[in-house]
DNA sequence: ATCGTGTACCCATAATTTGC
DNA sequence: GCAAATTATGGGTACACGAT
C-alpha cells in the first residue's frame, strides 16, 4: 500500500484522512426494552484502557503495514483515532443476567467491533484508496461474499437514516460500473459528489487531469535532475489526474504550508509516470489548458533521448559476454521508481556491519543477470562506508572498494534499497520490492489510463498528453523475459492483459484511435500500477 | 509457572428488511 | 408472500492478566 496520509512523528502516528462523522456516533441515552433490559452508550474517554487498547493495536497493525513498504516508524502508537471516529461501550443491564459490557469504533456508518475489525479500514485511510477498502463493512463489488458480511449501525435514528445512505453509495457504484461498459461516466460520477456535498462549480474535478507544481509533486532529488537538464527548468508543471477531491479537516496540515483559508478543498492526484499520490490544495494546480505543454514535453523528450544515448555508449558488451555468456544479462532494471543501470551506484539493504551508526554501504552495479536459480543477480563492487560523523559529505569519491581487482561480489535484488545519490548521501529507505510486474505492462497501463480520461476531457489535448506520456523507447535489451517471481494476486489479470496490451505499446503512441475494449479493464489495472514495485524492462517478449 | 476470572473476539443464528 | 440479503443478538471460547 501507498502510504500517503499519515502523518509519523516521534510521538507516535496520526492518519490525516478520514471518512468518519460524528452523525454516525450512537445516542448516549438509556434506553428499556420491553423485558427491562437497559442499555446505553458511553463514549470511551482518550486516557481509558479500552482506548489505549485501540490505539496500541491500531498504532501496531499500521506501524507494521509502514514498514513494510519502507517507512520508518519511530513509535507505533496511533495518537488519534481518525477524525469523525469515536470509541464507544455499550452497557447493557439485563434483570436476570450479569451486565454485559462491549465496545465499538463508530464514525463511518459502521459498528467496528474491535480494533482488529478496523484494523483494514484504517489501513485504507491511510492509504492513498487505489485499492478499494477490504475491511469487512466496505462494500464489495462482488456481491456477499462471504455471508454475514457487513453492518451498518446507527442507533439514534435505527435503520433509515443510514440505510439510505448505503443505499446510494452501493448503488452509485453498481451505476458506476454499468456506465463504464457504455460510454458516459460522468453523470453517474457526479451523483455520488452531490451525496458528499462536495460539488464546488467552476473548479477542477475528478477524473481530470491538470497540472500539478512540482515543488509538491517531485521530491527534491527528482527535480534536481531534472532541472540539470537542458531546458529542464521549464518544468514547472507535472501531468496529474485528480483521483478524488475532499474538504480539508479542521486540523489537518495542509502539505503546502498555509493555513488552509481561502479554500478548503484538497485534490488527491496522482501525478502521471510517477509512483503514489498526492494531497494538495487547489492553488497548487492548474488546469491543462492553463499551461503551455509545448516547451515542457520537449524539454522531458530530449531530457529521455539524451539518457537513451548515453546508455548506448556505455554499454560494455564484451565484458558481459566473457563473463557470465550462459546467463541471460539486462542492461537495467526498474526496481520500484528508479532505473538501475550498469554502472550505477546503488545502496544497499543491510550495513557490512550491524551497527546502526554504520551507512547503508554503496554497490556499484557491474552487470545485472538471470542466474541459472532464475533468480535476477547483479554483480559488482563494493564500498563499505563509515558514520556520517567522519570526514566531509564528498566522500564518495574516495569511496574505497572492499573486493580485489579481479573479484566481484554478488547481491540479490532483495538486498538493494535503491540508488546511491551524491546529493543525498544519507537516504537510508529501502525500496522493498516484491511484486514483479513487466514493463510493458507499466506503462500501458500509465498510458492506458489516460487515454481514457482524455477521451473524456478535450480532445485537443491528446497529442500533448501522450508526447509526454508514451512509453520512452526501450532501454534494456534482454534476451528472454524475465521469470515470474513469487507473486500476489494481480497476476491473473495481468496475464490475461498481456496480449492486447502488447499491440498498443509496439504501434507506438498513435493508439487513440485504436478502440480497444481493453480499456475499460485499464482503469481497474491502473489500480495496481503505481504501487507495483518491480518492473522489468523487456521490448522482445517472446512466451 | 499455573490457575481463575473477566474480557474481547468470533461465530451461529434469530430477526428483520428488501426484492421480486 | 417467499426467498434472499442484511443486521442484531447472544453464546462460546481463546486469551490476557492478576492472584496464587
Amino acid at each position: 500500500m501507498n502510504f500517503v496520509n499519515v502523518e509519523i512523528s516521534e510521538a507516535g502516528l496520526k492518519v490525516s484522512y478520514s471518512d468518519g462523522d460524528p452523525k454516525h456516533h450512537p445516542s448516549i441515552e438509556i434506553v428499556v426494552d420491553s423485558s427491562g433490559t437497559k442499555s446505553h452508550y458511553r463514549l470511551v474517554g482518550r486516557k481509558e484502557q479500552k482506548f489505549d487498547v485501540y490505539s496500541t493495536k491500531l498504532g501496531d497493525a499500521l506501524g507494521k503495514a509502514l514498514e513494510k513498504s519502507g517507512l520508518l516508524v519511530p513509535k507505533a502508537l496511533l495518537l488519534e483515532l481518525p477524525k469523525g471516529y469515536e470509541l464507544f461501550e455499550n452497557n447493557k443491564e439485563y434483570v436476570n443476567k450479569p451486565t454485559r459490557k462491549d465496545t465499538y469504533l463508530f464514525g463511518n456508518g459502521s459498528k467496528y467491533r474491535s480494533p482488529a475489525e478496523f484494523e483494514e479500514h484504517l489501513l485504507w485511510l491511510a492509504s492513498d484508496k487505489e485499492m478499494p477498502c477490504s475491511c469487512k463493512y466496505c462494500p464489495k463489488d462482488s456481491y456477499r461474499n462471504n455471508a454475514q458480511s457487513r453492518r451498518s449501525v446507527d442507533t439514534r435514528s435505527p435503520s433509515k437514516f443510514n440505510q439510505t445512505i448505503q443505499k446510494q453509495n452501493t448503488s452509485s457504484i453498481k451505476r458506476l460500473t454499468a456506465a463504464q461498459k457504455g460510454k458516459s461516466k460522468a453523470t453517474s460520477v457526479n451523483a455520488k459528489d452531490e451525496n458528499l456535498s462536495l460539488r464546488i462549480d467552476n473548479k477542477s474535478r475528478r477524473e481530470d487531469i491538470i497540472w500539478a507544481d512540482i515543488k509538491y509533486v517531485l521530491h527534491s532529488s527528482q527535480r534536481d535532475s531534472l532541472f540539470s537538464e537542458e531546458g529542464g527548468d521549464l518544468i514547472k508543471y507535472w501531468p496529474a489526474i485528480i483521483r478524488e477531491k475532499s474538504k480539508a479537516m479542521h486540523n489537518f496540515i495542509d502539505p503546502i504550508g498555509n493555513n488552509s483559508n481561502n479554500s478548503s478543498v484538497f485534490y488527491t492526484l496522482q501525478p502521471l509516470m510517477l509512483a503514489g499520490t498526492k494531497r494538495l490544495q487547489q492553488n497548487a494546480i492548474i488546469p491543462w489548458l492553463a499551461y503551455s505543454t509545448k516547451n515542457v514535453t520537449r524539454a522531458i523528450e530530449s531530457k529521455l533521448r539524451k539518457e537513451d544515448n548515453e546508455h548506448l555508449l556505455k554499454t560494455n558488451e564484451i565484458r558481459l559476454l566473457q563473463q557470465m555468456e550462459s546467463y541471460p544479462h539486462y542492461k537495467a532494471i526498474f526496481l520500484g521508481t528508479e532505473l538501475l543501470k550498469e554502472d550505477d551506484y546503488i545502496r544497499l539493504t543491510r550495513p557490512s556491519r550491524d551497527s546502526s551508526t554504520e551507512r547503508l554501504p554503496i554497490f556499484k552495479i557491474n552487470t545485472i543477470f538471470l542466474n541459472s536459480q532464475k533468480k535476477i543477480q547483479m554483480s559488482g563492487d563494493l564500498f563499505p562506508r563509515s558514520p556520517p560523523s567522519s570526514k566531509n559529505d564528498g566522500e564518495c569519491f574516495m569511496l574505497k572498494k572492499l573486493n580485489k581487482d579481479k573479484f566481484e561480489y554478488t547481491i540479490d535484488l532483495s538486498e538493494i534499497a535503491g540508488r546511491y545519490y551524491k546529493l543525498h548521501p544519507n537516504i537510508n529507505q529501502n525500496m522493498s520490492c516484491t511484486i514483479p510486474v513487466s514493463y510493458i505492462d507499466r506503462m500501458s497501463i500509465i498510458s492506458e489510463t489516460t487515454k481514457l480520461y482524455i477521451h473524456e476531457a478535450t480532445n485537443t489535448n491528446i497529442q500533448n498528453i501522450q508526447n509526454i506520456q508514451t512509453p520512452r523507447k526501450q532501454m534494456a535489451k534482454r534476451s528472454r523475459p524475465l521469470p515470474p517471481l513469487r507473486t500476489k494476486k494481480h497476476k491473473i489479470d495481468h496475464l490475461t492483459k498481456e496480449t492486447s496490451i502488447d499491440i498498443s505499446t509496439s504501434q507506438s503512441s498513435q493508439s487513440s484511435k485504436s478502440t480497444n475494449i481493453k480499456k475499460v479493464d485499464m482503469t481497474r489495472a491502473k489500480i495496481v500500477s503505481p504501487r507495483i514495485p518491480f518492473l522489468d524492462e523487456s521490448d522482445d517478449n517472446s512466451d
